[in-house]
RNA sequence: GGAAGGUUGCCCGAGUGGCUAAAGGGGGCGGACUGUAAAUCCGCUGGCUAUGCCUUCGGGGGUUCGAAUCCCUCACCUUCCA
């Protein structure tokens, strides 16, 4: 890990701020509030929900995950929780539509998903460096009568209209909400209770959608417990500055597991950051210190052609997901790539695991890797049409999309020859002696084709 | 319970019997330019065993030589009345 990720700057808060992290805050003063507890011995813990919508996290939620680290890197204790109970019901903030319940078994497979995500994520010991706690081991003895005297009764139905979630689905005639999804806030909030309770938790983050539930948590603690201390805080809803949602690419959310996308297409994703995104994106996704940050600035600025920038974000973003090494792997994989520089391509395709067809387990989608491996036989004899070729590695989703994109440009190329007619065959002659060729679409959508004996 | 309007391709939105795989815009992709950029310009943007065939205008059924377009029916949404 980096060297500056170890240091407890006593001034974090102000770092944090500045670089854009924190988004909104319960108390003006509440980096001040949280230095004079931690200095007088009193210690702060910090807990963020984790939605289990999914049997993996996807990079949207990396900044909770990197603030929760930020933060046990200033001494406080993060509690990463996972909704296995809230996410029996679907929390409506942010979200246009109600949406389909997901089954219990969903809800428990994404949950242990998640839940090792984080347990890694969060670099340490769990139970020791942080907490993972799961809302529906406190849910699940709660009877809805207890719950709606206990914890209904501190909610008034007329300020929860008014917060940003309900009332932008109220006000949405098409789709309305629920009374499930209506309720959520209400969990939420008793969530915080209930942690603040039993661990002394006084701070809770999470994205800037949550504001609304975070806040709902921080009444309901104040009703219970007058002279109680609590806060919040969110983190940037994260926009690129073509105002498009951070952390979704033309094949889908980019995920953290590297089996649903594969760490080269993770690295890939931040590579191509606009210049007008990557200082912020270095301030947001990396541990790198305000100088290093400033001297990429300079770069971006001086010699955007470098792409220094987007490099040392893909590198961290990388390295803090996957690891130093796959990182490093990846950064070769794309340079080699981008020069087809089919030797260095082996080197770090062999160091990822992707040379040998042996390696790659077979539930991995092979369109979603940066590789296509075939066996050397099938070019002999008629060979295999381009086509075919350009739809099996996933660069284009029908043949017919090949043809017209052979037809309006020469956007195809395999081992660096354009492939102009639709009915091109490749044969043993284009390897020219080698194993591994390069095939692309455009510019940018690179895969190697691999073949072996 | 009654009345009226609506449901179109990834999204928005036009289309009210054949010329409609469906205008226009957005987004996306490719090309030129460039820096593996932005902006701009040009092209493409349902599938296939491809001068043809198949699937697609909320679901199902019908009229017709022919339907996104007409009729019936079901579902959902909106507005108005009770």
């Amino acid at each position: 890990m980096n060297q500056s990720e170890q240091v407890a700057d006593p001034a974090f808060w102000a770092d944090l701020k500045s670089r854009g992290i924190v988004f909104q805050q319960t108390a003006e003063d509440l980096g001040a509030w949280i230095a004079k507890e931690l200095a007088e011995g009193r210690p702060v813990l910090a807990y963020c929900g984790f939605d289990p919508t999914a049997s993996s996290l996807h990079i949207g939620g990396l900044l909770p995950i990197l603030g929760l680290r930020r933060l046990k890197n200033a001494g406080i204790k993060p509690v990463a929780l996972v909704g296995g109970a809230t996410g029996m019901i679907g929390d409506p903030s942010g979200k246009s539509q109600e949406r389909v319940l997901q089954t219990q078994d969903d809800v428990e497979r994404n949950v242990a998903g998640i839940r090792g995500q984080l347990e890694r994520l969060l670099d340490g010991e769990a139970g020791k460096d942080f907490l993972l706690v799961n809302n529906g081991d406190w849910f699940k003895s709660i009877t809805f009568i207890d719950f709606l005297r206990d914890v209904g009764k501190h909610f008034s139905v007329n300020v929860m209209m008014a917060k940003e979630s309900v009332r932008a689905r109220l006000e949405d005639r098409e789709s309305g909400i629920s009374y499930t999804e209506f309720s959520y806030m209400l969990l939420q909030a008793y969530d915080y209770l209930h942690l603040f309770e039993k661990l002394g938790c006084r701070l809770q983050c999470g994205g800037s959608d949550q504001w609304g539930n975070i806040t709902a948590g921080i009444d309901l603690i104040h009703h219970k417990h007058h002279d109680a201390v609590v806060h919040g805080c969110t983190f940037p809803l994260l926009t690129n500055s073509a105002g498009q949602k951070f952390g979704k690419s033309e094949r889908g959310a980019i995920w953290i597991d590297p089996k649903r996308t594969h760490p080269y297409f993770l690295y890939k994703y931040f590579f191509d950051t606009h210049d007008a995104d990557v200082v912020r994106y270095l301030n947001l996704f990396t541990f790198l210190s305000r100088e290093e940050i400033d001297a990429l600035a300079l770069d971006v600025q001086n010699a955007p052609q470098e792409r220094r920038g987007q490099k040392a974000l893909a590198r961290e973003v990388t390295g803090i997901v996957h690891g130093a090494n796959i990182a490093e792997a990846c950064e070769g994989l794309e340079s080699s790539m981008h020069r087809d520089d089919v030797e260095a391509f082996e080197r770090h395709a062999e160091s990822l695991g992707l040379l040998d067809p042996a390696n790659i387990p077979a539930d991995v989608d092979p369109t979603a890797l940066p590789v296509l491996h075939r066996s050397a036989k099938d070019l002999d004899g008629a060979g295999i049409s381009a086509i075919d070729l350009a739809v099996e590695t996933g660069l284009y989703q029908s043949k017919s999309e090949v043809r017209r994109e052979i037809q309006s440009g020469a956007g195809l190329r395999i081992a660096g020859n354009a492939i102009t007619d639709a009915t091109t065959m490749i044969t043993r002659g284009i390897l020219g002696g080698r194993r591994v060729i390069q095939i692309r679409r455009g510019k940018k959508n690179k895969r190697m084709l691999v073949f072996s004996d």
